[in-house]
DNA sequence: AATAGTGGTAACCAAAAAGTAACTAATGGC
DNA sequence: GCCATTAGTTACTTTTTGGTTACCACTATT
């Protein structure tokens, strides 16, 4: 009788798009710069709760996956805007349907859908 | 000017997906059980890297969060079934178009797509 | 008694992800 | 010189995820 099982995960493309999305930063990250180019500053303001040394890091990993261009100026102080390519674009429909998924299958929970707050403080 | 961020990135439902199912081992799981139900020591076979410690957490989550049904019959020797609930089956979908996404947004590679080999030997 | 079948559990460890705190570079303005 | 701006970088620590190994329970069979 033959054996049947999973030869090795990491070829697997479902694995794949969770290796380079699945994390606790990067789908936030996405949804930001789905609204346009952002600068390193107001990411990590809009992220309180996330150090520049993550958010360097995650945005590199982001860059190198094909997901974010990062587009640096010739100014002083320095200037980089992080946008989006057509890659992460095309991934935006199915982060949205992740988003849904939650909404209805835990109707008991109210979730924010990464909901931005507009406000004079930053707290504590 | 007001400032804004993100108050509470886990009250996000995107987020929460992600928690729930963004992890190494459960979208294998879920693909598998998308064929239908199985035995733990089947699930343990088809994914022979995995061990039965981290296979029995990562269940456990899955039906505490609602996308696993579990099913003990009174037999000797133990016999449990794992099922997809109907939450489980809505999210299909989305996982075949995250694996889609990966098939076109890096055709350099060749994916297996979780690809079941038929064998009968275990790799060592 | 030993072995088999099945689905675990427990104790400990390794690796990866994320966090903390301090520092850097290159100007420009006071 | 000091302080400000911006986008990092570095060294170390903590937390979380995943792995290893041995063991368990309850029969049934040899």
């Amino acid at each position: 009788m033959a054996r049947k099982y999973i030869d090795n995960p990491n070829a697997c493309s479902l694995v794949h798009t969770m290796n380079i999305i699945g994390n606790k930063w990067k789908p936030i990250i996405l949804y930001l710069l789905s609204n346009g180019s952002m600068r390193f500053g107001m990411l990590n303001a809009l992220i309180p709760t996330i150090s520049k040394k993550v958010l360097t890091n995650q945005l590199k990993e982001l860059e190198n996956d094909g997901l974010l261009l990062r587009e640096a100026f010739a100014e002083i102080p320095p200037r980089v805007e992080y946008s989006l390519t057509e890659k992460a674009v095309g991934l935006l429909p199915v982060l949205r349907m992740l988003s849904d998924w939650a909404n209805e299958a835990y109707p008991e929970m109210d979730f924010e859908k990464c909901r931005i707050i507009e406000t004079d403080k930053k707290p504590a």
